[in-house]
DNA sequence: ATGAAAGCGCTAACAT
DNA sequence: ATGTTAGCGCTTTCAT
């Protein structure tokens, strides 16, 4: 296998000096038609590609942008993450992914690396909002960056879901359907998307009065495993809720699998929302009612901001789309069996 | 914001030249302690970091691996990308992402793309095993590629999934219950995952004579959208199996929802095992019966494979890595109903 | 309109 | 042990 050819062997070819064949491939326009048909036929015949790496060198630019999020493998981020992938790639972008796995020093680690490989632009959900490591870090960058449904104190740009809006639907539904002990799995609130669903809920907990309401907040993490252990603790206890809300992107299995170790039914024993909507939620039986919005429309617009900076608006000041969300109710929710009998 | 500072201004600043601060960040051992300290200094004050594109030019290697799947927005897929990621990084990889959509255009474009930015190495999936523009451009690669669940002509690395002997399994299974009348979903059999699935269950169909069974395939595409159209106009016909099986990583969602749509219980009125496990299979209800087999496994040995050649063993013959599958049986099968009463 | 050459940041080969 | 320099493949400026 011989080496790729380099534009030198393509001007040899051509019989020109490689300036010109840059400005043919670039579409200059002081080429006379006849240096530009002979360089085409010399790309045609050597199968030439110009080299990224080399370009990236000498523009400065790499055309890479990179994407890091806590868990590739939770589906909701892979309908980000993919929509985001089409978006860019029409401009000729290519997408570097990796996990934080939710840990700073990983994240810290990441981005040093993005920087290092000159990455144009970065979209990211910080596994912290505060934390004036990671913090500092990204507002030393001198490239976009667009942060996934998160709230930090450096003006950023961001995609935001309006989670506040959707959990306080969802408590407030349950609330009409006669529940007074609901629980709320859900991040730590030092996290937006936490911060927010309990904020939602909260709010809607007030509707009923202190006396009468049992509005309990379980706010350890986002991950399957916790949701799973706060459920099961939750229905263990004596005096357990008669409604959860899942809110996480990947809380909902976890859930799911505490009910059924319970022997509970869904929604006679128990009610339960989703706080993310998945095909798990859709054709669960019962199917589970659920806080939806679009990711795809999260990953598209994440692009967007980014593109727009790119391409020249580089000053204006930091966007945040707040995208809605929608409560889908499906059968997994009733009034509480007390109330009904 | 100034701009990021290069091995210049480290030389500049530690007072040696050039080459002393590289052989001292590469960690050659002809460097005095003294210089080796006086660099270090510097790295740290001006917050130094080598760029990995100067990098990659001059030594003719990206440290990328470009992976390709056909949606990423499978969970599946997630968990493959993610252990892959994990397994990479720690080499100082970091790891395109981009799909496929299953479309043999945008898969060359794709490769194209890669082969500029001058990858190292890469994963994916092809749309198609004989196609020749597809198989003779991988071939013409003279970097390591490891196929996912491929056949090609072509000897190249792959990790395999034992579809065949799972789906096998499944089939028989459900004959040991007493079906007779059992349909297998898949992809096209011109893809070695439907191919596979396909010997499996025609395999198991000859147990019980010609005769006696009426086992049928639909080997379309592996989309949930033709899982459920293949799956709604099965169920409306006259002579409805009385089992399927969801062969593929995306179907059971389209299966399910065609059976909910038909308002038929599982497994009274129709048995269901799922090609692939998931959350959905897990905790549907009644959970569902599938083939399952380490998808982080399959990531994990992929990047193996790949480093394997990239540290030196570019010449020895293709590896074919079978990775085993598992039935794992849960409530969604039982004997056909005609049979039990 | 085109050729020649500088230079992006780095590593390695060559001097000393 | 350390300094100097060529050169990776490309774009662009400067001549002509």
């Amino acid at each position: 296998m011989a080496e790729s050819p380099t534009i030198r062997d393509v001007a040899r070819a051509a019989k020109v000096a490689v300036g010109s064949v840059s400005r043919v491939l670039n579409g200059h326009k002081s080429v006379s038609d006849d240096v530009r048909s002979r360089v085409f036929k010399a790309v045609e015949k050597l199968k030439y590609e110009p080299d990224r790496v080399a370009q990236s060198m000498r523009l400065r630019v790499t055309k890479t942008i990179a994407c890091a999020t806590r868990d590739i493998s939770i589906p909701g981020f892979g309908n980000i993450v993919k929509a985001a992938e089409e978006a860019l790639r029409d401009d000729g972008y290519t997408l570097f992914l990796a996990h934080t796995d939710e840990r700073k020093e990983r994240e810290i680690e990441l981005l040093r690396a993005f920087m290092r490989r000159r990455v144009d632009a970065i979209i990211m959900t910080t596994s912290s909002e505060d934390d004036v490591d990671v913090c500092r870090q990204i507002e030393s960058f001198d490239i976009p960056v667009v942060l996934l449904d998160r709230d930090v104190p450096a003006s950023l740009d961001s995609v935001l879901i309006d989670h506040y809006r959707g959990t306080r639907a969802a408590a407030e539904y349950l609330i009409s359907l006669g529940h007074t002990h609901v629980a709320l799995l859900t991040g730590r609130s030092t996290l937006r998307p936490g911060r927010e669903r309990i904020r939602g809920f909260t709010e809607a907990a007030t509707q009923l009065g202190k006396r009468k309401s049992n509005f309990i907040v379980r706010s350890q993490s986002f991950s399957k495993e916790s949701a799973f252990s706060e459920a099961s603790s939750l229905l263990s206890s004596s005096s357990r809720p008669t409604a959860i809300i899942a809110g996480g992107m990947a809380m909902l299995p976890g859930v799911l699998q505490a009910v059924r170790a319970h022997g509970l039914r869904i929604p006679d024993d128990i009610s339960i929302i989703a706080g993310s909507d998945t095909d798990l939620a859709a054709l669960a039986t019962p199917a589970i009612t659920a806080v939806r919005w679009s990711e795809a429309n999260e990953g598209r617009l994440a692009v967007e901001l980014l593109l727009s900076r790119l391409k020249g608006e580089r000053r204006r000041e930091a966007s945040r789309i707040m995208l809605p969300t929608e409560l889908i109710t499906r059968g997994s929710c009733a009034a509480p069996l007390a109330r009904r009998s």
